[in-house]
DNA sequence: AACGCGTCCAACCGCTGTCCA
DNA sequence: ATGGACAGCGGTTGGACGCGT
């Protein structure tokens, strides 16, 4: 069999590579990942291409300095959407999903980590289910539609809580986090179901 | 100076979902 | 209804870099 195997590169990008890809972009929109990597002569598959538009050279992207407002509302995401990077990054203007991603392995996960460690150390178990009591009391009658949720979740310890909570969104998450009409970094009844 | 080690991040891989003929 | 192509996602990897010894 002789079939002519087109060699892929791999690995790094050139800024060359980058100006075709733009370029094709540009012209035809980034779309048919397949055809752009052909039409802009470069040596790579469709989804390295992809790739490297969505993360690097689309036009809005923020890059690094995530701020404190920003960790805070990844954390927040996090917490309620678990390991969903595209649909956290879709609430953060300018960052990609693999930068969250990125950022939440490198960073956050180690700052959980180190809270959920301090956490077992200063507070006992009977003291947090106290709390936590108090906190849905709260939310009840304030009626909040999240309460519910809350309620399902207000036993057991804290990884429990997380994946019970991941497995438990049986709503239209885009719905359900459209802030459009909303400061995204102002969001109080999303504090007030996050903090247990 | 050089070596080892840890961290970060760009990019790849494998899988699933969606679309279309 | 079905199968192939493509898009998109999350997990993982590997190289570059910084820092301590």
């Amino acid at each position: 069999m002789a079939t002519m195997k087109r060699e892929v590169n791999k690995g790094a990008w050139t800024a060359e590579e980058d100006r075709k890809l733009a370029e094709v972009i540009a012209i035809h929109g980034p779309k048919k990942w397949k055809t752009i990597a052909v039409k802009a002569g470069l040596s790579r598959c469709g989804k390295s291409c992809r790739l490297r538009w969505m993360n690097y050279l689309r036009p809005n992207i923020k890059r690094g300095n995530i701020s404190d407002q920003e960790e805070d509302l990844i954390l927040r995401l996090h917490k309620l959407l678990g390991n969903r990077w595209s649909l956290i990054a879709g609430r953060l203007p300018g960052r990609t999903d693999n930068e969250i991603k990125n950022y939440w392995n490198s960073h956050l996960s180690k700052k959980i980590k180190q809270k959920s460690e301090n956490k077992q150390i200063g507070v006992s178990t009977k003291e947090k289910t106290i709390e936590k009591r108090r906190v849905v009391e709260e939310e009840t009658t304030s009626g909040e539609k999240i309460s519910k949720e809350e309620n399902k979740s207000s036993t057991g310890d804290d990884e429990e809580e997380e994946e019970s909570s991941n497995k438990c969104i049986n709503f239209n998450v885009d719905e359900f986090f459209d802030f459009s009409n909303e400061d995204p970094l102002n969001l109080e009844w999303i504090n007030r179901f996050l903090e247990t």
